[in-house]
DNA sequence: TTACTGACATATA
DNA sequence: ATATATGCCAGTA
């Protein structure tokens, strides 16, 4: 069956969900799994309407620096960042370190 | 309808 | 290395 058939959101929502715990990934990294490498932007927006998927970890998607980029479209302000300490992942002023060491590629984990 | 904005990334200067 | 410009698609004004 071909993944391709749902909407490029719906396939964002499914990485997001499919993203394990204490693991964070990058817009780009998604979009480029999902065939559009410059449309991280999508990414992004899929994101901002994931307040109807629950199952959704948004909070575990940042940008490829590692910042916490959307954090402020969070409900309170360091919500973002307790989440993901919370999860072993250490974040300093809004980026975490040690990316590479959590950065979890759907490309390379799910193939 | 067109124009601008937006949780990013890549390319060029 | 930093700064500026462009692309991507959808939503909102």
């Amino acid at each position: 069956m071909k993944p391709e058939n749902k909407n490029f959101f719906e396939r964002v929502y499914e990485v997001a969900k499919l993203i394990p715990y204490g693991r964070v990934t990058s817009y780009g990294a998604i979009a480029k799994y999902l065939g559009a490498a410059r449309s991280a932007r999508m990414v992004g927006w899929a994101m901002n309407s994931s307040g109807k998927h629950e199952d959704v970890h948004a909070h575990r998607v940042v940008n490829k620096k590692g910042l916490l980029t959307g954090k402020h479209h969070f409900q309170g302000t360091n919500l973002m960042q307790q989440l993901l300490e919370s999860e072993g992942i250490e974040v300093i002023d809004n980026q975490i370190q040690n990316l590479e060491k959590h950065f979890w590629d759907p490309a390379t984990e799910l193939s």
